[in-house]
DNA sequence: TATTGTTATACTCTATAACTATA
DNA sequence: TATAGTTATAGAGTATAACAATA
């Protein structure tokens, strides 16, 4: 079978030890499924990012979504085009310098952030199905690790 | 600082403890500087990750590379093309099933592919590097049970 | 002079559908 | 009829450059 010899192929090549390659192949697939997850949703993943950033505690500008969202600010602009004018966030002129615009979810954008966090989590589920819980722990511990650094990844929470 | 804002939204968000998000900001990151890496080697990871399959000594074809890399066959055309006008893999009918190309690394192909190895291999140090060396081992014990299944996971030999 | 948001453009990647030649 | 490879096309993502309003 052909499916046979790919998988042997690959396990047999340079890329079954490069962390990079085996990281895009695994999360490249799951991205798929969360995008497939969220269609019914009305969004995909980058603007339930968006999404889920504006519905946090913490006022946002559009310029600290595209630092952390690592997007340039013109790509920021498009996003947020099409979630406000789905109105599910409004942007706001910050009073203290009148050049940014602060974005926050309105009730609408909180109420389907919830309804999406659902199906996100169950594309998850099936995406890491081959991991046990302690693994996924591990692996979420890691990756906050890359993300944050050392000192200031936040605490795993409950 | 803006910067802090972002960290310190982007940490309270639900994002922060979803697995998919966390690793596809970490490696796209890491794909942006195996990019820049591999550049001067006149590749991309795309056309890096066909060349080092081909590399290895199982013999693929076309249908193989797609199945594995999770790529659609027609994207695999371009690629093929590609690395085919530099000089860095032939195409060969295979005599079994005239319908099958079997695509194999050039000896120049295979000397591309040994030093753009040492840029991926740098790249990776640099993009890993808040991690030590326990945990980039388990983080790729992690991503190959996510790849390749329990069982089929290859030995991480030496 | 520098920064925030915006518009514009080009290139890469992703996703499908249809066609050809072989089986 | 089914499969391997190919061509074509459209939409999403990535990367830059330039501009207006504000600091």
């Amino acid at each position: 079978m052909a499916s046979e010899t790919a998988t042997t192929a690959l396990a047999h090549s340079a890329l079954a030890t490069d962390i990079d390659f085996l990281a895009v192949k695994a999360f490249t697939t799951g991205t798929r499924i969360a995008n497939r997850s969220l269609e019914s949703h009305g969004l995909r993943v980058r603007s339930y990012s968006v999404l889920a950033i504006t519905c946090g505690e913490v006022p946002v500008t559009q310029r600290d979504l595209a630092e952390f969202l690592a997007l340039d600010p013109s790509q920021i602009v498009s996003l947020v085009d099409e979630l406000e004018s789905a109105g599910l966030v409004k942007r706001e002129v910050d009073p203290a310098d009148r050049r940014s615009r602060v974005v926050r979810a309105t009730k609408r954008g909180r109420d389907r952030f919830a309804a999406a966090r659902g199906a996100i989590a169950e594309a998850e589920r099936e995406s890491l199905a081959t991991l046990d819980g302690a693994e996924r722990a591990e692996l979420l511990r890691l990756l906050r690790k890359l993300v944050f650094g050392p000192e200031d990844a936040p605490s795993a929470g409950t």
